[in-house]
DNA sequence: CCCCAATAGTAGGACTTCCTAGTACCATGG
DNA sequence: CCATGGTACTAGGAAGTCCTACTATTGGGG
């Protein structure tokens, strides 16, 4: 269905939806455009990199994820549940920590239920608030699941550890300076 | 509706979709769950953060790209078309260098042409192929939204240019490891 | 003690992405 | 000369994101 990163090393791997891969870099080629026409292209280039890195990354893990049935926003989801004291959040805690919008949680929270991975229910003193609570089914599933994606480097590849984390260093500058955090 | 990245560096703006700044970094927390629970968590910080990070990026460039009629993808498919020769390309074409599914490049095309940035018009030669022409009005569109988001170096805060370049260099690997290009 | 602003969650809608299927057309081999 | 396989595009649908209301509930100030 996806490939779940078997196969080779990277050059003859089919790419995720089908595209096979180019005999150039697009972003480094409209790079080249962009500094010919306007000079400064260095946030253009790192701005499409970030986006194109997203989409191969959410594809892959989506890809080992549906075995399971899930996707990666559930699966995150499921994980901060699993994180919590009490296996339980309120839906706005979640939000929070996941850092998308209210509603999104809503569409994940919905899904899980369907599946039975978590529960909802209401919380003992504040009537407005709604704990999610994962169940024993959902601990099992995060569980395998997760197993599976540390088991691929969550479907990053060509980065050494040193590499990884100067990575993730530079988004963090990046996060703060959107005020991610203080 | 969206604050265009007015405002301040970084602290006290107000968010995107009305989260407010948190006191503590919820990726980095979750890291440290991770490493208690399981040690190794490089991938998985690197891999949360780059998804943030388009989250991030996105909304703050289809904030800006807004008041021009326009959203982030379908100001990518008329930079395209302005960089091209002729100022037309198949739609074949345009979703390999976009790097999105065929059926992306309709739907932003279809966009695009109910706003007449846009024309499709026949192959001379090859029935199948439909050509996508950018229009004048397209032209002077992606012009001027191209001058407002190079102002704010594409939504891009709190990294220096040599910082900038590292992480796209960083993506780079990234995407050869998983077949981009060759 | 009550009114009113803030908080929690959801319904509905817009947009994007991908996938699967289908149709139309080209190009090549027998 | 046609049959077959590959290419180009689109229709329909699932899933995720966000936004704008709207309802219910809480908690504080007058």
């Amino acid at each position: 269905m996806r490939g779940v990163a078997g196969a080779g090393g990277s050059a003859q791997r089919p790419r995720p939806n089908g595209r096979r891969a180019l005999a150039f870099d697009p972003i480094a080629e409209a790079s080249r455009h962009w500094r010919e026409r306007f000079g400064e292209t260095g946030p253009m280039a790192a701005v499409t990199s970030i986006m194109r890195a997203q989409q191969i990354l959410l594809g892959e893990i989506d890809g080992i994820l549906r075995p399971f049935g899930l996707s990666f926003a559930r699966y995150e989801a499921l994980v901060l549940l699993m994180f919590s004291r009490r296996g339980s959040l309120p839906m706005s805690k979640m939000g929070e920590r996941l850092m998308v919008h209210p509603t999104s949680v809503t569409n994940a929270v919905d899904r899980l239920e369907q599946d039975e991975l978590v529960r909802r229910m209401a919380h003992p003193t504040d009537r407005r608030t709604t704990l999610v609570e994962i169940t024993d089914e959902g601990r099992a599933r995060v569980e395998r699941a997760t197993t599976e994606l540390m088991g691929v480097d969550f479907g990053l590849r060509g980065l050494d550890p040193a590499e990884t984390a100067r990575l993730t260093e530079l988004i963090t500058l990046l996060r703060q300076a959107a005020g991610d955090f203080t």
